[in-house]
DNA sequence: CTAGGGTTAG
């Protein structure tokens, strides 16, 4: 795909979204702050300097848009952008970067590429600024594929372009899940003269790690290493990171100590990691510890801290202590995202406390908040748990209203509702649907499906989906091989169940307690005792009943 | 005055 269309695009394509009302003549001449720290100050001086005669130029403007953005006002950089040029500012580069940035972080890619058209319309020459912004949007906009090309189209028209714009492609295709692609950037850039650097590394760890591939990641760390690159707080937060989600906590620790021997001292980000890991687990007094120590090495929670310690605590079904949470965390200073709200909202709905949850809800429309497609899918869910069908309803079409679309997650859950209300038509129905939108089922998906079927006498049917699913090759878990053996057992068939435990084996999928218990009941309503016997005698040999 | 990496929710 090429972009030419879009860097050529008329300039009357250049259309800027109307000014929001919330700046209206905020004039403030007493403050005379050069480097604005809020966002009103910001504004003042804005329209301060565009009150001055002769006109400032156009550097002092983009000094101010630049900490506009800063402060992720991106909405406010643009307008404040459209009326500098409507009072004959003429913008700079840097300028025409800034709204780059802007349009970029409100998905506004085709504005982000008009502005390269105005660039280039100008007679101004794009930087590798220019250019690593759009693909940095393109990338963040899930178009990474987008960004390889015109990184392509650039660089046969022979551009040159630096570590910052590698950083960002890889950024791009690890975010993407294209961990591998990633790797294979390093020595295609070596072949340019480009260096591998510490940012591509650590971006390609941190990959790596959320993959999974923790020992890929240690690896790719002491190649690192051998060229010479330590690391860094960065390398050591996503590898602890990597441990602590995969229950390594030893080496996690180790890695810590190894920070403290280096004198990297962990930050918000590592205490975070920490805190949220131990919450996970269920372990909420080593979170508050973590907290607590935190603390004692000044440096301050913010908001995903507490966002993460008030959902361990509603993990533990204590979401009154993590109300108690929410308000320490505004006594701090600390404003609430959707996040937090969410966490709560989730919290209230898993206590079937959905009235609580209402108001909380309606808290968060009052802070001007605006609820995603994760706080509608934890209502949604609660909502369909207590027969609420209508109202469920209502929100997914709230969702719609308000673009915020519902994903795999929430069909699941409704999907999952339908099953359990027996409602199996309009359950088969709406896996159809969910098909033919295009969204793509995920392992929790197809287990609702086949529990679903399974336990509304379509066996065959579930038998069906299972087979095409191992012979595509699709990743099951644990639970989905469960439910499938726990239907089989149900209608008696039993060798056919344990034909595919061993297959579960085979494709590098282990039982557990409660498979097995599946399999055992299954033989022993049969009356087969002496099979029953017999396996069960095999599966303590393995040792499957440890843990 | 502008560009790349690590933390949270269903």
């Amino acid at each position: 795909m090429s972009f030419s269309r879009y860097a050529f695009s008329k300039s009357r394509l250049f259309l800027v979204p109307s000014s929001p009302l919330s700046f209206a003549l905020n004039l403030n001449f007493s403050s005379h702050s050069p480097n604005p720290s809020n966002i009103h100050d910001a504004l003042a001086s804005f329209n301060r300097l565009l009150l001055l005669r002769p006109l400032p130029s156009v550097f002092e403007f983009a000094k101010i848009l630049g900490a506009i953005v800063k402060m992720k006002q991106y909405r406010t950089a643009i307008s404040l952008s459209s009326r500098a040029q409507s009072k004959s500012i003429t913008p700079s580069l840097v300028f025409l970067n800034i709204l780059i940035n802007s349009y970029s972080h409100l998905g506004q890619m085709y504005f982000a590429f008009s502005v390269l058209g105005k660039i280039l319309k100008m007679g101004h020459q794009p930087n590798t600024i220019t250019l690593n912004t759009l693909m940095k949007g393109l990338c963040h906009n899930k178009m990474v594929g987008e960004a390889l090309s015109f990184h392509d189209e650039l660089v046969a028209k022979g551009f040159l372009f630096n570590e910052v714009s590698y950083g960002t492609l890889i950024n791009g295709l690890c975010k993407a899940g294209k961990t591998r692609i990633a790797i294979d950037v390093l020595p295609r850039i070596e072949r340019q003269g480009i260096k591998p650097d510490i940012v591509m590394y650590n971006t390609i760890i941190d990959g790596l790690c959320k993959d999974g591939l923790i020992t890929d990641a240690r690896d790719l760390c002491s190649e690192m290493i051998e060229l010479g690159i330590s690391p860094d707080i960065f390398t050591y937060s996503s590898l602890i990171h990597g441990f602590c989600s995969m229950g390594g906590w030893k080496e996690a620790y180790e890695l810590l100590n190894e920070m403290f021997r280096k004198d990297i001292n962990p930050n918000v980000y590592t205490f975070t990691i920490l805190v949220d890991a131990f919450c996970k687990e269920g372990r909420i007094i080593e979170a508050q510890a973590v907290f607590a120590t935190m603390m004692k090495c000044d440096k301050k929670p913010n908001v995903v801290t507490f966002n993460a310690l008030m959902d361990g605590y509603c993990l533990r079904n204590n979401v009154n202590v993590s109300r108690e949470v929410f308000n320490k965390m505004v006594k701090n200073g600390l404003a609430p995202d959707v996040i937090s709200y969410s966490v709560l909202i989730n919290g209230y709905c898993k206590n079937k406390m959905i009235d609580k949850a209402m108001d909380i809800f309606k808290e968060m429309h009052r802070r001007n908040l605006v609820p995603n497609t994760i706080t509608y899918t934890s209502l949604i869910d609660a909502l369909c748990k207590s027969g609420k069908i209508s109202q469920a309803q209502n929100f997914i079409y709230e969702m719609h209203d308000r673009g915020h679309l519902p994903n795999i997650i929430t069909y699941s859950t409704l999907l999952d509702a339908l099953f359990k209300r027996q409602h199996f038509d309009e359950a088969t129905t709406l896996f159809k649907k969910i098909v033919n939108l295009g969204i793509q089922p995920d392992v929790y998906t197809y287990t609702i499906l086949i529990d679903g079927l399974c336990k509304g006498g379509r066996l065959n049917y579930a038998r069906q989906v299972f087979q095409q699913l191992l012979m595509e090759g699709y990743r099951l878990n644990v639970q989905s091989y469960t439910c499938m053996i726990s239907g089989l057992c149900k209608e008696g068939f039993v060798d056919e169940a344990m034909t595919l435990l061993s297959k579960m084996e085979e494709n590098g999928c282990l039982p557990n307690l409660v498979t097995i218990e599946t399999i055992l009941r299954g033989l022993l309503e049969k009356n087969d005792n002496d099979k029953a016997k017999k396996f069960l005698l095999e599966m303590t040999d393995r040792g499957l009943f440890r843990k």
